[in-house]
DNA sequence: CTGACTGCAAAATCTTTGCAAAGAC
DNA sequence: GTCTTTGCAAAGATTTTGCAGTCAG
């Protein structure tokens, strides 16, 4: 896992590479992401922010700018939970997929490599040039059940 | 495939069961779902509803109404977009994944065992009790390349 | 008849945008 | 200084809800 030093960095450089500028704001989003490491919808980490740095000022609107420059960025991404909105997280983590409990809203990330093969080859077979994919299970976790 | 009809005297009897009445809007919404077979918006079944049924008044607040109704008791289910909302369709075929272009909004449905075989593994491995799952491959489809 | 259903318009959500002030470089 | 970014509030987009009239059973 990278360093949060390591990421400001690349995540400056990213800004500096498309003249956008580093503010307060923007590296604080970064940083809740990377210091809570979950999944958190733009309204949470808008509360969470102020919460945590009160003489800070964060708008909503900045929350979303930020998170869509992140996820542009590949720095970020998103799973979406149709009308409810969407939850963010760091991408720097290796690709994975999500189990979602519709009683509680945790989450629970997996990996399969079988998946991914499967997935490469049917994108192959219908010639489809694949840019991303996703898989959601939804289900009740060992808790709600 | 079902036929037409009994889909119809299913759904009557859906409604019947649950003390809910039979309406011309409800059936032209599962009328249009199951002539036109594919994946439609809400907003543009309600506009091709209108459309095609000038004289039967149908109002957008029904479709979303009788959409989700037909998602709850299992004859249609939805896939989401994100911020762009949700498509629906029939589901009356066998459960199956989708390719989406994100060029041209292309749906493709495919069905592969073997990742449906992995996807119950690994709710079982994680004592998921799942309840749906969903696949989306995004990317762009061989026309859009 | 009775209670469910409908369309309408208003409300509710979630997200984006316009703009003047503030801040990065 | 210049040009981007910000917060705010207003606007958008999509979906839901309240309500009085309508309709199915």
């Amino acid at each position: 896992m990278i360093s949060y030093p390591l990421l400001l960095e690349q995540f400056k450089k990213l800004l500096k590479d498309n003249t956008l500028k580093f503010t307060k704001q923007r590296e604080l989003i970064l940083k809740f992401l990377y210091e809570n490491g979950g999944h958190y919808t733009p309204e949470e980490i808008y509360t969470l922010l102020k919460q945590d740095y009160p003489d800070v000022k964060v708008g909503i609107a900045t929350v979303y700018r930020t998170l869509s420059l992140l996820e542009e960025s590949g720095i970020a991404s998103s799973i979406s939970f149709g009308v409810q909105g969407k939850k963010y997280e760091l991408g720097l983590k290796k690709h994975h997929d999500h189990l979602i409990c519709s009683a509680c809203g945790e989450i629970i990330e997996f990996f399969d490599e079988t998946i991914e093969e499967r997935q490469e080859e049917i994108a192959k077979k219908f010639n489809f040039k694949m840019t991303d994919h996703t898989m959601k299970i939804i289900g009740l976790c060992e808790k709600c059940q």
